[in-house]
RNA sequence: GGCCCCAUCGUCUAACGGUUAGGACACGGCUCUUUCAAGGCCGGAGCGCGGGUUCGAUUCCCGCUGGGGCCA
């Protein structure tokens, strides 16, 4: 939102340097995500895993500039010093020891063969990140120590290879969640060392779960397929990710695309963290599916409606009667199918309530009388059936409630007369003669 | 453990020193009605605590508490 609302250009790049995290299958998840929600970019995507060229020349820079260094330390001698530091209650930092080899001595033993990091030379002053969201954020030095760049298997770690890039991409703003605030510091200093322009920085307060942890990245791609096959709608789903943080101030909430690119504003994002409410996603959904067209929304149904599909105009029609009451393109797959096929089994607690003794006369009565109802409308129906309830001395309700059972085999649903209507003649009277011979087979009468 | 961030109804949020603290989801009631929804109306529900600053703090500052994150 951000990049389409300044005009800049949004690059997607995909950060699958940790072997045993990243996985081709993972990549094309993350990039099958971004396709349904429709978000666009506008170049790239570009993978790390195919850029280690740059990422070794800028180390083998670093060093000769003298701003890195390769640290010899053994994991257990490093695991040694950290529970020292433990044991004496104080807080680990690495001790620099590398800092002091003689970079003659230190390009023999690379040649030579021997295990090595390369660490970045961290400066010796506290390190200030201007955010955009949170304001001015000072890290101490004493809090940060040399940190890793590149493994000694030669693989690049996450943030040496995001600032390499970012710098190589020229990027300008780096908006990201809040748990990468306090790396911050860190990337301000590579930046620094590696002699490139720093970007400005926006940390948004990360997304948590009902239960109040942290939505993990780890399972982000697979949650929004699970959306996705739960019946959400990518715009509903980008809508209501766009509200957590961010708001246009107005007390609107159901946004368009082009509404949220026009208005979206960093100056508008809060800090805080928030709790993600699927109960809220749905309603959200649920609001776009009544504002988006017939035939859209039909096209969008029409895959779910497993159980056949009525002739487009009917499904047209059939879309209006219940736009407002399916929540996902699912369940309005599911109310499209009963036009199509008569019902093959009937709610039971709506045989139980509904059906008296006396139902299957005043059926038949009504299937009678329809026969010759003209036309087949909702303004013919309507006053046939109350015509019919009134003849017999019983309310109208004896004989729409079972008849609404008879059409569509449940007790809730679009009004009776606009799906006897929909149905059609032929339709509804053979599916009130098959009602009738069930309840007569039933009751024995 | 060290460092950092955050803090308004259960949840998402508005408010940028003076408001009966507004809206939305969820919840309850009423309405509409052939059912169920949707819609409309109404209702319950919030400024974490303690100090300052100020004529006046939800709002600014400090501390505490709580939650979260990073590093290890």
């Amino acid at each position: 939102l951000f990049a389409r609302r300044e005009g800049g250009t949004h690059i997607l790049r995909i950060e699958d340097t940790d072997v045993e995290r990243s996985r081709e299958e993972l990549s094309q998840q993350v990039l099958s995500a971004m396709d349904w929600l429709g978000v666009p970019y506008d170049e790239g995507p570009y993978f790390q895993s195919k850029r280690y060229d740059l990422y070794r020349a800028a180390a083998q820079r670093l060093l000769a500039e003298g701003k890195a260094y390769r640290a010899f330390e053994t994991p257990e001698e490093l695991d040694a010093e950290r529970k020292k530091a433990e044991a004496q209650g104080r807080a680990y930092r690495y001790s620099g020891a590398g800092r002091q080899i003689d970079p003659g001595e230190s390009e023999r033993r690379a040649r030579a063969g021997d295990r090595h990091v390369i660490r970045l030379a961290m400066p010796a002053e506290t390190i200030v990140v201007d955010d955009l969201i949170r304001g001015r954020v000072e890290f101490p030095a004493d809090a940060l120590d040399d940190f890793v760049l590149v493994r000694s298997d030669g693989h690049p770690l996450y943030h040496f290879s995001a600032v390499v890039d970012d710098a190589d991409m020229k990027i300008s703003h780096v908006i990201r969640g809040d748990d990468h605030l306090a790396n911050t510091p860190k990337h301000v200093a590579l930046f620094r060392a590696l002699g490139a322009p720093i970007p400005k920085f926006a940390h948004l307060g990360m997304i948590l779960g009902t239960d109040r942890k942290k939505l993990s990245k780890r399972h982000g791609a697979a949650a929004v397929e699970e959306w996705r096959d739960q019946g959400i709608l990518p715009e509903a789903l980008v809508n209501f990710l766009a509200l957590l943080g961010w708001a246009p101030g107005d007390n609107r909430e159901v946004l368009t695309r082009e509404e949220m690119e026009r208005e979206f504003s960093l100056d508008r994002v809060g800090a805080s963290p928030s709790v993600f409410d699927p109960e809220k996603l749905l309603w959200m959904n649920a609001q776009h599916m009544a504002r988006m067209p017939a035939e859209e929304l039909l096209a969008r149904s029409e895959p779910y409606a497993t159980s056949g599909m009525p002739p487009k105009d009917a499904a047209l029609k059939a879309i209006e009667l219940h736009r407002t009451r399916a929540r996902t393109p699912i369940e309005m797959g599911r109310a499209l199918s009963t036009y199509a096929r008569d019902p093959e089994s009937y709610d039971p607690d709506g045989m139980k309530k509904q059906v008296k003794p006396e139902t299957a006369a005043l059926l038949e009565k009504l299937m009678a009388r329809y026969e010759t109802t003209s036309p087949w409308a909702v303004e013919a129906l309507e006053p046939a059936l109350r015509q019919v309830a009134e003849e017999s001395g019983v309310s109208a309700s004896k004989l729409i409630h079972p008849t609404r059972l008879a059409l569509t085999g449940t007790t809730v649903g679009a009004p009776l007369f606009d799906v006897a209507a929909l149905l059609g003649k032929e339709t509804a009277l053979r599916r009130l003669r098959k009602f009738v011979e069930v309840i007569r087979t039933q009751t024995g009468s």
